[in-house]
RNA sequence: CGGGGCGUAGCGCAGUCCGGUAGCGCACCUGGUUUGGGACCAGGUGGUCGCAGGUUCGAAUCCUGUCACCCCGACCA
């Protein structure tokens, strides 16, 4: 076993570790210098440009546009929710000053009191605001409804404990804002994004998600309700990777953003919003590395097949590199994005961990022996098997690969994430169980203050109240009270 | 903001208790041999020891101050 591999922290001695050395051995992400703060590096920022791309598309399927609004936003806007302002003011970067100076003591630059702004700035932590100050201008009669606009951007949420991906200050994202003339179809849109995100997720991400509605307490700042999707981690933790908010009115009303309906009355308009970020990014890396390192469903990875020659010397290469030339032809013929390495300054077995690590669905390897016998090596990652096959018709034995990769990595989260999750009766068995990780079904009373009471004692929190599964009402576990049904409890990222 | 830790070469660390010419591994450079699971040998480059004071003939080491960063809590996608 290799040298570093073995320094490689397994999953079992300390998750957290794990995973902030996998995204700096996959060459995913670094630590910059702004407290908070990450650089995604060219492989992680093109995973997520594979991600990107899926969703807009999705997006565009559902009748959105891309539109861009500024990073800036006028303090004023922030204060005009009551919620809102609750739930952001806290974790702002506020811009005061547009200007520095030379500092008459010498030491380099300063901020020039002289530049002071009238009114501060805001770093945007999110755009509904600055948006509905917008969309007043553009919303006048129920002709100009449904907007349906969606932004890529980057937002700043000045938290106290950042991890890569999972919580950084400063992430990126897309935001869709839409605005609706009714209630209906408002509610109709939030339930829609929130089905593209799982979509997404089932299918490109091979990650299984729970769709349902947060309680009051986890609800957005500023909405009637919020939808959404769930994943379970491998340490049993969740992470809530999309979210899609029904807005009601509050923000038209916030913004005074009225629309003349069909029968020449003024009506506030109905508002969505909905995001999902690089925490993706995370949910992705978390549900299927192992102690190897990456492993990536095959629908987003931005090398799907490897091909690495062995050889003694240039003619070899040189043979090799010709007999595997069609193949490279073929597979990009077929749309799969294919690397053969042949970099002389790399070992083979340096490059075989090497792509291991960064979590290469598919790898060939093909040296004087194969090119003797017709075969080649194929490995795949998810679970590491190897096997010698026929180079003749490898394209179709690669495709098969790939696609039963990308299912078998959706079943494996699907599995673990089952057997993880408990249906408890009792808050003694609860706490018990809590502590083991994974999804709890309970009986909750539907209050505040019993969640409240539970997060206290436990750190678990409500995950969502399930729009799938079990219905039946039945006692709250803490209150005996009466519950509509079972929701999920976990400890969360 | 509370509680703990750390700061020494690009990275990971030892040296600090007990002051005496700055060390190791990885990486990097040169040459050679290698190439089917992270190669080996030989030689070499690279450091104001976080910063500022102080004690001392002499400070990475002792003292005072200060600044970072990391981990655990409170906050959160």
């Amino acid at each position: 076993m290799a040298k570093e591999l073995k320094n490689f922290t397994k999953r079992s001695d300390n998750y957290s570790q794990w995973y902030n050395e996998l995204v700096i051995k996959a060459d995913l992400a670094e630590q910059s210098a702004v407290r908070g703060c990450m650089v995604i590096k060219p492989y992680g920022y093109a995973i997520w440009e594979k991600m990107q791309r899926q969703l807009d598309d999705m997006f565009k399927e559902t009748g959105h546009q891309n539109a861009y609004f500024p990073l800036l936003i006028p303090k004023s806007f922030l204060s005009r929710e009551a919620d809102h302002v609750e739930g952001f003011a806290k974790e702002c970067a506020v811009v005061t000053h547009y200007r520095l100076k030379n500092d008459p003591d010498g030491n380099g630059v300063v901020v020039d009191p002289a530049a002071r702004l009238e009114e501060e700035l805001i770093i945007r932590p999110t755009s509904e605001t600055i948006i509905w100050n917008t969309y007043k201008n553009w919303i006048h009669s129920y002709r100009d409804l449904p907007i349906l606009v969606n932004q890529w951007a980057n937002v700043m949420r000045w938290e106290m404990r950042t991890r890569m991906f999972l919580r950084t200050a400063e992430f990126l994202w897309q935001e869709g804002h839409t605005a609706h003339a009714t209630k209906e179809e408002a509610q109709e849109e939030a339930h829609r994004m929130l089905n593209v995100y799982a979509t997404f997720a089932r299918d490109y991400m091979a990650v299984p998600v729970i769709t349902g509605v947060k309680s009051a307490n986890e609800r957005f700042a500023g909405a009637i309700d919020t939808f959404t999707i769930e994943a379970m981690m491998q340490d049993g933790k969740a992470l809530q990777s999309g979210t899609s908010h029904f807005l009601g009115q509050n923000f038209a009303k916030a913004f005074d953003v009225t629309f003349m309906n069909k029968d020449n009355k003024p009506e506030y308009v109905w508002a969505t919003s909905w995001g999902a970020s690089t925490r993706l990014m995370g949910a992705l890396i978390m549900t299927h590395s192992d102690d190897n390192g990456l492993v990536l469903p095959p629908r987003l990875a931005p090398i799907q097949v490897v091909i690495v020659p062995i050889y003694k010397d240039n003619d070899q290469l040189k043979t090799i590199s010709e007999r595997v030339e069609p193949l490279l032809t073929e597979l990009r013929r077929r749309g799969i994005s294919v690397k053969y390495d042949d970099a002389d300054n790399k070992r083979p077995g340096f490059k075989f961990a090497d792509y291991e690590v960064k979590g290469v669905p598919v790898r060939l390897a093909i040296g004087a022996r194969d090119l003797e016998n017709g075969t080649v090596e194929i490995m795949r990652r998810d679970t590491l098997e190897k096997e010698t096959v026929a180079f003749d018709g490898i394209e179709d034995e690669i495709v098969r690969l790939l696609d039963d990769i990308q299912t078998n990595l959706f079943r494996k989260a699907l599995a673990m994430r089952e057997a993880k999750t408990y249906t408890v009766d009792t808050y003694d068995e609860f706490k018990t169980k809590i502590e083991e990780g994974g999804f709890i079904l309970a009986h909750w009373d539907g209050t505040s203050e019993t969640e409240e009471k539970i997060k206290e004692e436990t750190k678990a929190t409500i995950r969502c109240i399930p729009f799938e599964g079990d219905p039946t009402p039945g006692k709250c576990m803490v209150t005996g009270k009466p519950s509509a049904r079972r929701v999920i409890f976990a400890r969360a990222y």
